[in-house]
DNA sequence: TCAATATTAAATGTATACAATATGTATACT
DNA sequence: AGTATACATATTGTATACATTTAATATTGA
């Protein structure tokens, strides 16, 4: 296995939160497990620390980064901003090899919904918004966009609930902003792709606080007056 | 010389142009400069990497990164929007301590100007505009924003010139827009601090345009159609 | 003379041994 | 008993030797 392939999987282990934000990244151990040198994991490890998966401490290791209140906080703050930004980049300067792979992409994210696969959906959807950051092509904003994107999937995961029919519908809403945006993309039309990825984001952002702010347990209140 | 002064010590030199964009970085040269061995330089210039300082070619070694054109219609095109980010939220989230510290470079950045050396301008003018991300706290944005920062510091200095009396106008203006800054963000003054910035950066810009557009080499028409 | 291939030198990439640092445990002392 | 210190263990950090890849040069053939 190779760096880079050591480098993807563990960046994947950790979007999909097989890899829970704190865990100590054992350098002996992961080295053990992906049968490769110390020395070559240190730099896929910093490699993940300057993309934000990772975070290290002088002395004491890598951990998988954090997701506390405050990281909640900044990341509704910021991605409506950085997302819309992109996507007008993206709709200016896509090139058509990328439309291409953007619409290969899009029928796997499209399988992965109607397979069921959480996992999946997770990997692709991460695909094809990773794809914009490439259409758009800027290197002052791919950076916090990656950083963004990486903590969104793991916020999905966190409140995502595949038995939930509220889900599927969800699912549905976002592979046709989705199909939407491809299309917008390929007509170079920025206020559309724009707005498009305002209604993604509120989507996103209501599943959220769909499970931050669910309806009480029913209780009845004779029972506490008794 | 520790790690994190190397470090320091190889950005300072990429901000300030003693290594130029493009650059190779050798590692067995740097690392019998800088009496360390080869592994944890590699590991400083992976960190400068992931700041955007340096490029890593596979095999092929580190270089400092690349100024095109491209890079600067972006930088152009990005700058105001994550400036502006920035400042609100620095407005909103400074402590007492940072302000305090931020007055402190101030008068480094003062005394640099009034003593004309160049590179001490360049330098606490980084500082300032560092702490202003330090005091937005958001690790979102701050990877893009320091990025800018890196590029805005060598672009200046692409285009300065200590001789010219149109400079020394400009730095005392830059002066007083970091002092209405400090103003503005003990204040709290979120519309204050974006207005000023907005300011700044037009000063920025327009010197920038003042060398790429100058004015034609005086000469004679009479010569020409001789 | 030019092109293609073989050889060689120099660089980066990896493995491993050793050094420094941090944590946990045991022991001694108040 | 509780705290502090000393020691032991485990983990990270660094140096160095070796492997691999790249690039430059030399050599051979047409």
């Amino acid at each position: 296995m190779d760096k880079q392939s050591i480098y993807d999987d563990l960046k994947k282990r950790i979007l999909t939160l097989e890899l829970e934000p704190g865990t100590a990244l054992d350098e002996a151990s992961l080295s053990k497990h992906y049968q490769i040198s110390r020395t070559p994991l240190r730099e896929v490890l910093r490699g993940l620390a300057g993309e934000g998966c990772v975070e290290i401490v002088n002395n004491r290791g890598a951990y998988v980064s954090s997701m506390s209140h405050k990281v909640l906080r900044d990341f509704f703050i910021t991605a409506p901003m950085i997302y819309s930004a992109i996507g007008r980049l993206a709709a200016q300067n896509a090139k058509p090899a990328q439309i291409q792979e953007m619409s290969e992409i899009q029928e796997k994210f499209r399988a992965a919904i109607e397979s069921g696969s959480s996992a999946d959906m997770v990997y692709w959807n991460q695909c094809f918004h990773a794809l914009m950051g490439e259409m758009a092509d800027n290197p002052y904003l791919k950076p916090s966009y990656d950083r963004l994107l990486i903590d969104h999937a793991r916020i999905s995961q966190t409140f995502y609930r595949p038995r939930d029919p509220e889900m599927s519908k969800r699912n549905i809403d976002a592979l046709a902003h989705h199909d939407q945006m491809i299309g917008a993309i390929e007509s170079g039309d920025s206020q559309a792709i724009v707005d498009l990825i305002v209604e993604h984001w509120e989507l996103s952002r209501d599943l959220i606080e769909y499970f931050v702010k669910p309806d009480p347990l029913a209780f009845e209140m004779a029972a506490v007056n008794e």
